[in-house]
DNA sequence: TAATCGATCTTTTTT
DNA sequence: AGATCGATTA
């Protein structure tokens, strides 16, 4: 199966290991009596740190350099825009011809395959991506007076389906949502899209398939075309891109995944492990070839990370081995809570600086920290830390916000990962809703999100009137159409935008000097290479002014408005890389859409070389850091309270990759207390640190009682257990409150009631308050906001 | 009809 | 704690 090259091993395969020199060098040649033009697939199961990205791009250089196959046809399909740069930028320093290989994530793929082929699905190649912001507007103009978080359901739902490639009539979807409107609203959501003309996420990858399977000569075209295919992460393969990679291989091409069944954590979105396990059944005559050297993690490492992921049932099994050495001895950090998590993490991190130029900054304010870092026995005698060697890892982003005013306040550089997306920021949509306006004139949604932003007399009601009268064509011909019928203000207000927008395209079609130009469209390549001004940024300067929305986001926000501005004119760089022309529009929206990682602002100045990153376990995937620190390890946090069975299992795997992340130094902390909504509750350890090889951990801290005591069940209560809350304020189930009962109140401190009346929705208590306000509510039953106190008589 | 204040809900994780 | 909803009010 297997064959070398004849002569000296070049220098760039001399550097892999057997195991990876057998995956570079598969070519998947069938045996005697097989297909001789057929080829057996593979499957590479990559440990973490094993080198996977090494040799993919080796074996894409490889096979162009050894094999003579023509870069052209080959495709490699990653999940995230970071690995198709970094894969597509390592390949070619091996060999320059790798460029011309086709290196795409699935959406990319599925996006660049639609413009070229969605005709044959009756889709204008001018589309523009809706997100899923766009889908809940969408399906919010369907199902009037439908509450938004049902509507958000209803959107996850159908996300789901494509996902799992099922369309409104498809049986199998009671298994996404079983209620029978549902399917309805699957199907009308899908008419109305097609008939605006644009698609959305699930469609990138489930109409490419749909297309295959019905345009024989199109799949015979692909099929042709790319001779190798290769899917990096394919743990992460949800159902439709499966079928996907079925379709576009023919009985021919040579099939290369490589994945880690034991990082798959995207099961929420779709991905199915199963794709990977079953992978040989689904795929006849695969080889595997296992990548179990480790070349990042020191042994304890490695052991802390494989003993809880060992808890799994449904593993393809892999035994992990590094190649590190012994070196430091994860420690495990009891905390009393989250406070002294974000000061324990502050202080580690400065001492581990210490020495490196790097000012630490005394920590002022509170210094009674029960467990010192220090004491952790980790002196850094020689070798000073960067902080940029430091990562704190969390469960949810809304945990990163702690972490953040305690390095602020001690002066720690720390840069968050993927929290607030430029591309969520409302000013940066509103600019893109004009934008994709420009584009597709029939999307309700974004000509209703910008037609009167900033207000211009265009009220709902005019508004639902000019996308009644369209009937799903154009929108700026209608309304054009209506202004006769519109009032004064209206007619004022729906005519400067309509101007905007003609100006807009003009200045396109003006550029465009024709469809003959055949200008290039420029690649995104070097952010200096082009200045603002230039490109479409002209465009996008043209229209953010014009259509006050940079005076309305300035002049709407005291406090941010220079950063929205700031964001905007960022957008505006952005688009300079792109020509000023409808495709080069086309393109920037495309882009935007499909790769979110530009980053906001405020990380700008902050993302100086040397910080600390704050960061998700799910975004860790593929990154790795020297010193890691996994922090809210606790149960209902991590894993999350609802998690049973197969979503327990995939926990685990999120444990795993976090884990695997660390090169030298892993910690773990876990709080006794933490707050949650605001309140602050009783924690108890993790059930990962129960699972966890507790003689490669060194624990300090309070250790909640009977943790580790390996006494069986029942040993993990910690912390103390607090009952249902004080006294429920008063009697009677409405509070039972009478005139003169003092209280206090969350927001507005201490107040006397001076009133109760009678109402239809119950009782009306007016409270006169200490500061003088006087209020008035229409119930003091919740609890938490008041406490009764006493009476004044 | 916008603004304001209280009530209620939120926390997964993301291409 | 913070965002968002939604009802009341000027």
């Amino acid at each position: 199966m297997t064959e070398g090259p004849a002569a000296p091993i070049p220098s760039y395969l001399a550097m892999l290991n057997p195991e990876q020199r057998e995956a570079v060098f598969h070519t998947g040649r069938p045996g005697d009596g097989e297909n001789p033009d057929s080829r057996h697939p593979l499957l590479i199961l990559a440990g973490a740190g094993s080198g996977k990205t090494r040799v993919i791009t080796t074996k894409i250089a490889w096979l162009i350099r050894e094999k003579g196959v023509d870069p052209r046809s080959i495709l490699a399909v990653t999940f995230t825009n970071k690995a198709a740069r970094e894969m597509a930028e390592r390949a070619r320093l091996i060999d320059e011809r790798a460029g011309d290989a086709m290196l795409r994530t699935f959406h990319s793929f599925g996006a660049w395959f639609l413009r070229r082929n969605g005709s044959l699905a009756g889709l204008d190649s001018a589309f523009v991506i809706y997100d899923d912001d766009d889908t809940v507007a969408l399906l919010a103009t369907l199902l009037e007076d439908t509450p938004k978080a049902e509507i958000k359901q209803i959107a996850h739902g159908i996300a789901r389906a494509k996902d799992y490639f099922l369309s409104p009539g498809d049986p199998g979807l009671d298994l996404i949502d079983h209620r029978k409107q549902f399917r309805r609203i699957y199907a009308r959501y899908e008419e109305r899209l097609a008939q605006i003309g644009n698609v959305d996420f699930g469609d990138l990858i489930k109409k490419p398939v749909e297309i295959l399977r019905s345009q024989p000569d199109v799949a015979r075209r692909f099929r042709d075309r790319f001779r190798v295919i290769m899917v990096d992460e394919y743990q992460d393969a949800n159902i439709a891109q499966f079928e996907l990679l079925k379709e576009l291989c023919g009985p021919e091409t040579y099939v290369c995944v490589v994945g880690d069944d034991d990082q798959s954590i995207y099961r929420f979105r779709g991905a199915e492990v199963r794709n990977i396990l079953e992978f040989p059944d689904r795929f006849p005559g695969a080889d595997i070839i296992r990548l179990e050297r480790n070349y990042r993690s020191t042994v304890p490492i490695l052991r802390a990370a494989s003993s809880v992921v060992d808890h799994n049932e449904s593993r393809l099994g892999k035994e992990l081995r590094s190649e590190r050495g012994q070196g430091k001895t994860p420690v495990l950090a009891f905390l009393p809570d989250q406070d002294e998590e974000a000061n324990f993490c502050a202080r580690l991190i400065e001492s581990s600086v210490k020495g490196n130029g790097q000012s630490g900054k005394g920590g002022g304010g509170k210094s009674s920290s029960s467990v010192k870092p220090g004491a952790a026995g980790q002196s850094n005698a020689g070798q000073a830390a960067a902080f940029s060697d430091w990562a704190i890892l969390y469960r949810t982003n809304a945990q990163s916000l702690g972490f953040e005013t305690e390095f602020l306040r001690r002066g720690i550089p720390y840069r968050v990962v993927g929290s607030l997306k430029f591309y969520e920021r409302e000013e940066i949509k509103d600019a893109l809703a004009l934008l994709s306006f420009l584009v597709n004139p029939r999307d309700e949604i974004a000509f209703r999100r910008v037609v009167n932003k900033p207000a211009r007399g265009v009220g709902p009601a005019t508004v639902d009137h000019i996308t009644a009268a369209s009937d799903g064509g154009d929108l700026g011909v209608a309304a054009k159409g209506l202004l006769p019928e519109l009032s004064a203000k209206a007619r004022a207000g729906v005519g400067t935008f309509l101007k905007m927008i003609e100006e807009g395209r003009a200045l396109l079609s003006d550029q465009d000097g024709g469809k003959e130009s055949k200008q290039q469209p420029r690649k995104p390549k070097n952010r200096e290479e082009l200045r603002a001004g230039e490109g479409l940024s002209v465009l996008v300067v043209k229209l953010v002014k014009d259509s006050g929305i940079a005076d309305y986001h300035q002049m709407n926000d005291e406090i941010s408005g220079n950063q929205r501005l700031n964001n905007l004119q960022e957008l505006a760089n952005a688009a300079s890389l792109y020509a000023p022309n409808m495709d080069g529009l086309l393109e920037f929206l495309e882009h935007i859409e499909l790769d979110r990682s530009l980053e906001d602002d405020t990380n700008k100045d902050k993302t100086k070389d040397n910080a600390v990153t704050l960061i998700t376990f799910h975004n860790t995937k593929g990154l790795e850091f020297r010193r890691v620190i996994m922090t809210g390890i606790e149960q209902g946090i991590f894993p999350r309270e609802d998690k049973q069975d197969e979503e327990l299992e995939e926990e685990r795997r999120l444990f795993y990759v976090g884990a695997t992340r660390a090169m030298d130094e892993l910690y773990l902390t876990s709080c006794a207390m933490r707050r949650v909504f605001g309140r602050t509750m009783p924690e108890e350890p993790s059930l990962f640190l129960r699972e966890i090889d507790k003689s490669v951990l060194r624990i300090i801290g309070n250790v909640p009682y009977g943790f580790g005591s390996g006494s069986g069940s029942g040993g993990l209560t910690g912390g103390v257990r607090f009952g249902k809350g004080r006294d429920e304020g008063g009697s009677g189930k409405d509070g039972g409150w009478r005139r003169g009962d003092r209280l206090y109140h969350d927001d507005h401190g201490y107040g006397a009631v001076v009133e109760v009346r009678d109402s239809e929705e119950g009782p009306v208590v007016r409270v006169q308050f200490e500061t003088g306000k006087e209020l008035r509510f229409l119930s003091l039953h919740q609890g938490s906001r008041f406490t009764k106190i006493g009476r004044d008589d």
